[in-house]
DNA sequence: TATTTTTTTTAGATCAATCTAAATACTATA
DNA sequence: TATAGTATTTAGATTGATCTAAAAAAAATA
């Protein structure tokens, strides 16, 4: 139905609109896209035909209900496999961006239905971006830094900003890891450390691990 | 280096040519690759110039050195990936297929390192089919069902030809699965069953449940 | 061996995706 | 609001992969 290139234009126009509201113009796409403004203007029209935009000449483009659809479908898959990446194959989280684009564009419902379920349903991806269930449906919820959190917060870890050896060790030691439940007890200014709540015990982590940490409140 | 398309036509012509033995006629391809003979020949001019075939007008083609690693690069991923499939996403043995056609052609070598590593360094397919290391080099090892083999044998359990989710059922109660090792004990000629020794316990199986193991000799 | 049949290659076209250069439309500013 | 500047589209070409139809070579057969 929509080529591999035709797929990366859908994804493309959707991030680039902010989830398809506000209208996308020619030379912010070829910049994106690294192509040509006249590359773009043409599998613009393409697209328009087949109905996965919404476009006016010289006004911008906009993604249709179909072309969000496809463009979802996508992202579901490259951040499904980004998960895999790193949970599996012990990627670092900033590895796989590259081969996820590949992967993203192999077409086999089963196989993602499958893949989804190896690795447990999961709702965010290594860098905490949501994904995209069967149905398009993205969670709403925003992902934050332990740094940006307030003294009450308590949700679950989705990511981490450094993916260093040092640091996913002393992860390990203190007992954090993806999907680790916590709160934050209390915020010490004196040094910016922070004081976790998780399971029974309380933790306190320094600021430069609290920047590194990032989390979903539930 | 190699497109997409170039790396099928390598593949097709490393399997007709049988491992890059005999040359490969341009009928043979295009029925193969389900193409016009027109396109083949087209496409071969093209693999010649970049010295990937040796090629003869009207004598057919074979792989180069050059061509054949290209040809086992495939091949290695193609079946890594099958492997996952099979035993990790739960697809029967004749669904991996046209998926792995599409995840062959992922450009990573760090990917494909992993998954080797991820699977346990598998040597065989789930059809049974040697799986080439990373420098192309491919077991000499010929699988054969247990309906071949003779008393004596042993070897390792590589795939199973059935993949009915009664007949999985009937080898996880009886303890046989992937990487099993196991000894043809005795055969009985009156009714074609089988006693097989694995651990230190000897089973009987049917002939049909024989028909459809594979076992490499070590 | 001459002729027919089959296989293979060449010639010329098409399609998707891209490009450069030129034309056109919008936008900002004097 | 005219005009200079920027953004966008169109025109026309290119590249990779494919096709059909015709020509050429090889193989089979009378």
């Amino acid at each position: 139905m929509f080529s591999y290139v035709e797929e990366n234009y859908l994804k493309a126009i959707y991030h680039l609109s902010e989830h398809g509201q506000k209208s996308v113009n020619t030379n912010a796409l070829s910049i994106e896209l690294n192509t040509t403004a006249a590359s773009v203007s043409d599998m613009i029209k393409k697209l328009s035909n087949k109905k996965a935009v919404d476009y006016e000449k010289y006004r911008g483009v906009k993604v249709s209900e179909k072309g969000k659809a496809v463009a979802l479908r996508v992202i579901r898959k490259h951040r499904l496999w980004e998960v895999f990446l790193v949970q599996h194959l012990k990627f670092k989280w900033d590895e796989v961006h590259e081969v996820a684009e590949q992967l993203e564009h192999i077409k086999s419902p089963l196989l993602i239905s499958r893949l989804d379920e190896f690795l447990g349903f999961p709702k965010f991806d290594p860098h905490g971006d949501p994904i995209p269930d069967e149905e398009g449906n993205i969670s709403t919820l925003k992902k934050q830094t332990l740094t940006e959190s307030v003294i009450g917060d308590s949700g679950t870890v989705i990511g981490v900003n450094d993916s260093s050896s040092a640091f996913l060790k002393y992860l390990d030691k203190v007992g954090i890891s993806i999907g680790t439940q916590l709160a934050v007890v209390d915020k010490n200014d004196f040094d910016g450390s922070l004081d976790l709540g998780l399971n029974d015990k309380v933790i306190t982590i320094s600021p430069i691990a609290a920047e590194n940490i990032s989390i979903v409140i539930e």
